[in-house]
DNA sequence: TGCAAAATCATCCGAAAGGATGACGACAGC
DNA sequence: GCTGTCGTCATCCTTTCGGATGATTTTGCA
C-alpha cells in the first residue's frame, strides 16, 4: 500500500519537473501556450485520478460469497412435473420472425453443446463448409459476431435450451 | 508497479514532442489554441481515469463473508421457485473443488455472455494475452476444448448462470 | 519478512472461426 | 416454365482462439 504513495510522490515529482522544464523554454521562447496546455493537462490528469477513485470507491463493496445448499423437501405432489424430463421446445414463434431455419437452429444447437465446427459437420454428415455457412446465417439472424454470442443470444431468445 | 511511472513518464516525453511538434505547426496554420488544449486534456483525463482505477483496483478491499443460505427445493429438480429471482450464485464448493480461481470464473462469466477475449481485456483493464491465459487456465480445469465447451461445462456444473 | 499462490503480460505458432462471395441442385408454389 | 427458398459446397482471406512456455508482479498468509 504505500507503494501507491510512493508512485504518488513519484507522478507529482514528474509532473514537476515537467512543468519547470517546460516552464523554463516559456522563458526563453515566450510562449505561453505550452504553459496553458501544460497546466490543463495536470489538472486534467488529477480530475482523472480522483474520478478514478472516486468511481472505483463505490466498487468497495463487500462481497458476500454466497453458498447456496439446497435441501430438498418432498415433492408437491401431482401435477408438477419435472421441466427437466420434458424435452426443450424451442419458441418457434421467435424463430419464425428471425427467419431462422430448422438446419440453422439445428447447427446452433450444436454449437451452444460445445462442438466444433468439424465435429458437427461429422454428426450430421455434411462438410465443415456448409456447417460454417449454417452458422454464419444464423449469426446474422442473431445479430452475432462469435459463437458464444449466438449462444447467449439463443439462450436469451428462447431457441436454445 | 513501476510501469506505471514508466508509462507516465513515456506518456509525458510524447506530450513533449507533440507540444514542441504542434507549436510549430500552430504557428503556421493557426489553429486555436483553444482546440488543442482540449484535446490534451481529454487524453489526460482519460489517462488519469484509467490510473485511478488501476491504483485503486488493489486497494478493493474483499472482505469476502461466507454466507450459508439454505434454500427448500421441491424434490422434483431445482428451478421451480422462480429461480430468475434470485441472484445467480455460483457453486463455490464446485469450484474449489475444480481449484478455479475468482477471476478465472470472472474471465469465464464474461466468455459465456458473448464477448472476445479483447473486449473482456478492455473491460477488466487487463491485456489479451492474461484473459486468454485465464481462460487456458479455466478450460483445462473444466476438461473443455473450445470456449463454448467450456460454458457449457460450466453451467453444467452450477459455475455460470 | 519470506514464501506460495495468484495475477499479469509476453511471444510463437498452429488451428479454428468468421466474412465475403459464387455456385449448384432440390423442391414448392404460382 | 419460372421463381424463391433452402441446403449444400467451395475458395480466399482475415481475425480470433488455443497451446506451450517463460517471466514478472502482486498478494495473502504463515
Amino acid at each position: 500500500m504505500k507503494r501507491h504513495v510512493l508512485i504518488f510522490g513519484l507522478v507529482g515529482g514528474l509532473l514537476i519537473a515537467t512543468l519547470q522544464y517546460t516552464e523554463y523554454r516559456f522563458v526563453v521562447i515566450e510562449h505561453s501556450v505550452e504553459l496553458y496546455s501544460a497546466l490543463v493537462a495536470i489538472l486534467f490528469a488529477s480530475f482523472g485520478i480522483w474520478l478514478g477513485l472516486r468511481i472505483t470507491r463505490s466498487r468497495e463493496t463487500i462481497r458476500e460469497t454466497v453458498v447456496v445448499r439446497e435441501v430438498l423437501v418432498p415433492a408437491e405432489g401431482p401435477g408438477f412435473f419435472a421441466p427437466h424430463t420434458a424435452p426443450f421446445a424451442p419458441d418457434t414463434v421467435r424463430q419464425q420472425t428471425l427467419g431462422i431455419t430448422a438446419r440453422e437452429l439445428e447447427i446452433l444447437t450444436q454449437v451452444a453443446r460445445g462442438f466444433s465446427n468439424r465435429e458437427i459437420a461429422t454428426q450430421l454428415f455434411i462438410s465443415e463448409n456448409t456447417v460454417k455457412t449454417h452458422c454464419a446465417r444464423a449469426f446474422d439472424k442473431l445479430g452475432a459476431a462469435r459463437r458464444t454470442q449466438a449462444v447467449q443470444r439463443g439462450k436469451e431468445l428462447g431457441l436454445l435450451p
